[in-house]
DNA sequence: TCCTTATATACCTATATGCGTATATAAGGA
DNA sequence: TCCTTATATACGCATATAGGTATATAAGGA
């Protein structure tokens, strides 16, 4: 399977789509991703690492903290996510998403500690 | 799941591929279908089937012959079929697809009898 | 009507994929 | 060093998906 049918598969996944509709507006760390989303570490997680894997993300470690954010350097990615970016009706749940992401360090563990 | 999902996920398979990028060229039916791509009647029938049921495509019986064409109602399928034929050094494959396409009739089973 | 041809689809199998539970791994702090 | 916290990943299970063989269905013709 070659990268765009990879791309394609990993765009057919709803959980997907949310995370990389939040992170397009807001670098996220898993626990806020979680936080937000409502969903559980380990299904995040999975689905981070498959798109990091493919580079449509990226990471970046801050101490015991990993920050995620889209992955700028391909222009079809970055189409293909805006083409989606316009199309969030089609993503009820997403509304919610935004409305929770909206004040992400509030999922931010360490900031309740 | 919705239908920009269940897009993708067709997307996600190089035989509705290269399905597609035939299609962009020449309306054509299932036997011309398996002729250019050497594939299995029920595999080609059942990526069709697929593709129709969400309206990628279009079908058209001619008498026992049912021709396929991609559905121009909507654009974002265009765009990205368009963006898609645009990257289709991914595809090695389809070059010898195209090539055989060349002359469709000649996998036209009636032309022959 | 019966036979032939084009195509769809049923049935089955192997593999892929999403997700939950549990645990391993990485980093921080006492 | 040991404990805690954030995150990745192993393992298992249920479901989805691609594709093959066989057959049903639709249309044409004798």
């Amino acid at each position: 399977m070659n990268e765009l049918t990879k791309f394609y598969k990993l765009l057919s996944d709803e959980t997907r789509i949310r995370i990389l509709m939040l992170l397009k507006r807001h670098k996220l760390c898993v626990c806020e991703l979680c936080g937000i989303m409502e969903e559980t570490q380990p299904k995040i997680s999975k689905h981070l690492a498959k798109l990091r894997d493919l580079e449509i993300i990226k990471d970046e470690r801050q101490e015991q903290y990993i920050f995620y954010s889209l992955n700028t350097d391909n222009p079809l990615y970055l189409l293909t996510l805006n083409i989606i970016y316009d199309k969030l009706d089609q993503f009820p749940i997403l509304k919610k998403d935004f409305e929770r992401g909206k004040f992400p360090e509030k999922f931010f563990i360490s900031a309740k500690s």
